[in-house]
DNA sequence: TTTTGCCATGTAATTACCTAA
DNA sequence: ATTAGGTAATTACATGGCAAA
C-alpha cells in the first residue's frame, strides 16, 4: 500500500533511441510474460459470455473465471472494468449518432409543421391561411407581455411609492417569477422537462447554438432622486402621458395619414383638436415635432430605451 | 529530471490471488522504468500548452520536446496520442449532452406549436380553430393520397391489361416513385436535407425509436389465373362494383341510417331502390347480407386486404 | 470512527491495422 | 514493397469517491 517514488536515473533506457531499438524484447527473455499480451482469443471469448450474464462478477466469480482461464485474478478484475468503460463509450458514441439523426428529424419536422401551416386553409371561411404563423405570434405575444408586466411592474412600484399604497392588485399574478430587469427571453418560457434547458429560442438552424450566457442587460439603473413635492406631478405627467400615447396609437385615420405606403405621419392639426391642452406647444422654438408611427419589438431594458429616446432628442 | 514511480507491496490489494505467477511485477527492480509513472505537472503544462499550438507534433518538435522535459521521445509520441484520443473523447461527450438538450429544445418547440395551433384563432371568420392538427390532417392525406395512387394504378394496370390499351393517363403523373407494394410511410416524406432520415414519423415522445427496419409488406401476390375468355366480364364486374361501392359511401340520407351514433346501418329497402339490379339477390340463402358505414385507414397490402375480405365472407 | 473493497475515471504503454509518401 | 505515422482497441495500472463492515 506504499508508494516508493524515487528520481529516475539518466539511463531511462529507451532514451537513447539509437536507430530504434524501443523493442524491449529480446534482452532478457525470462518468463517476463513480455509485460504486455493480448488475451487470446478463447479467453476473450469466455470472458464476453460471462460479462454478458454479469458485468459485475464478485471476487467469488472472478476466481472461478481466473482458474478456468488461466489468468491472474486482478487480470480478469482488470478485464472487467476496463470492458465496463469500453462499453459505456460505445453506448456513448452510439447514442450520439441516435440523436443526431432523431435531431434533424425533428428539425425537419418542424419545418415541415411551419411550412404545411402556411398552406393550410380554415375549414370554416374558405381558404385563406391563418395569419401567418400562431407560434411565431403566440412568441411574440410572450415577449410582449413579458415587457408589459415589466413596464407595469415599475410603474405600480414607482406609483404606490410615490401616492398611496395601492395602485392595482396586480403584483400578485405573476405566473412565473420574472425579475424586473431580466428581459433576455430565456426566463420566459420553462418548458424543459428536466429544467435544463434555455428552451424555445428561435433558431431552427444550428449555429446560433445556445450561448446565452449570464444575463449581460443588468443596466445600472439611474437613481433619479426627486424631490418629494414633485411626486405628485410627476407621476400625473407620466399616467396622461402614456394615456395620450396608447390613445394615439389605437386610432387611425383622423391622426395618422399613410404616406409611401409604410409610414404613418402624424396629422398635426388633427392632433391639436383632439388633443387640446395647453396650446403653447409648437410655438416654442424649443420643440421641435418629428412623428411617425411603425411598431415593432425591441429586446432592451426600459430604462435604457428611455434613456436613448431622451439623449436622442436632446442631441 | 524524470520521476520514477513504483508500487511497494506486493500485496496487490485484492485477495489471494493464488496462481499469481502470471502477473510481472517485483522481481527484477533494475532499470526497468517500473512500468508507469504519472509525468509531472509542469511536464503536463508543457506538453499541453505545446498541443494546443500543434496537437500533431512531428519528429523534430517531439524530439525537442524530449530534451526539454526529459522525456523519452516515445513517451511524446504517447502522450500526444493519448491527449488526441482523449480530447476526442471529451468532445463527443460535450458534444453528447448538447444535442440532448437541443433535441427537447425542439421537441418542445414541436409541442408547443402543435399546442399553440390548437388555440389559434383564424384572422378572417371569427374564432373557430383550424379543424384540429393541419400538419397531421396533411400526414393523413399524403397517405391517403398514396394508397389511391396506388390502387389506382393497379386497376389501370389491370384494366389496360384485359381491355384496351389506355384507360387513363395517371400512370405519368408519379410526384415521388412509389412502388406499387411500398406502401411503409419511409417513402413517402423525403425531407432531410441531407438525405440521411428515416423523416417524419409520428412519434413526439423518445421509445419508438427509427427501428423501420427492411419493408416486411411483401406479399405473395397471388398470380390468380382467369381465363381469357372472363377476363372482359370480370373487368366489367369489378368496374360496376367500384362504381356502386362510391356512390354507397358518398350517399347519406336515404341510405344509411345512424343507430348508436358510431356506425351507420344499410337501409336495404332503399339500398334495393338505387340499385335496381337482378333482383336474385338476398333471396339465396347462400348470401348474407351485414352492411354498416365506417371509415378509417389500414396500412395493408391491397391484395392482403381483399383476401381478408374474402377470406371473412367465406368463413 | 477507521478500514476495506469496489468502482469509475484518467493515464501510460502496447499491439493491430490502415494509409500515404 | 517498404516504412513511418496515425487511429482504434487493449492491457495495466493509479487515484479518488463511496459504501459496507
Amino acid at each position: 500500500m506504499s508508494f516508493v517514488v524515487g528520481v529516475g536515473g539518466s539511463g531511462s533506457g529507451s532514451g537513447g533511441d539509437g536507430g530504434g531499438s524501443h523493442h524491449h524484447d529480446g534482452s532478457e527473455t525470462d518468463r517476463k510474460k513480455k509485460r504486455y499480451h493480448r488475451h487470446t482469443a478463447q479467453q476473450i471469448q469466455r470472458l464476453e459470455s460471462s460479462f454478458k450474464e454479469c458485468p459485475h462478477p464478485d471476487e467469488k466469480q472472478r476466481n472461478q473465471l481466473s482458474r478456468e482461464l488461466g489468468l491472474a485474478p486482478r487480470q480478469i478484475k482488470f478485464w472487467f472494468q476496463n470492458r465496463r468503460t469500453q462499453l459505456k463509450a460505445q453506448h456513448e458514441r452510439a447514442d450520439n449518432s441516435a440523436l443526431k439523426a432523431e435531431n434533424d428529424k425533428i428539425r425537419c419536422e418542424n419545418i415541415a409543421i411551419r411550412e404545411a401551416l402556411k398552406h393550410a386553409i380554415c375549414p370554416n371561411c374558405g381558404g385563406p391561411p391563418v395569419s401567418e404563423d400562431p407560434y411565431f405570434d403566440e412568441q411574440k405575444l410572450r415577449i410582449e407581455n413579458a415587457h408589459l408586466r415589466e413596464e407595469l411592474e415599475r410603474m405600480s412600484t414607482i406609483a404606490s411609492k410615490y401616492m398611496g399604497r395601492p395602485i392595482s392588485q396586480l403584483s400578485t399574478l405573476h405566473p412565473m417569477h420574472i425579475s424586473p430587469l431580466d428581459l433576455s427571453m430565456t426566463s420566459l418560457t420553462g418548458c424543459g422537462p428536466f429544467g435544463h434547458g434555455p428552451s424555445l429560442d428561435f433558431d431552427l438552424l444550428p449555429g446560433s447554438s445556445m450561448a446565452v450566457g449570464p444575463n449581460n442587460n443588468l443596466q445600472s439603473q439611474p437613481n433619479l432622486a426627486i424631490s418629494d413635492m414633485d411626486k405628485p406631478i410627476m407621476t400625473g405627467i407620466a399616467l396622461t402621458a402614456m394615456e395620450e400615447l396608447l390613445r394615439l396609437l389605437q386610432t387611425n385615420e383622423p391622426l395618422w395619414t399613410r404616406t409611401d405606403g409604410c409610414r404613418d405621419i402624424l396629422n398635426l392639426g388633427s392632433y391639436e383638436n383632439v388633443f387640446p391642452r395647453s396650446s403653447n406647444r409648437g410655438k416654442n422654438q424649443n420643440f421641435r415635432v418629428e412623428a411617425s408611427r411603425s411598431s415593432g419589438i425591441v429586446f432592451m431594458n426600459a430604462m435604457a430605451l428611455v434613456d436613448m429616446f431622451m439623449d436622442c432628442v436632446s442631441s
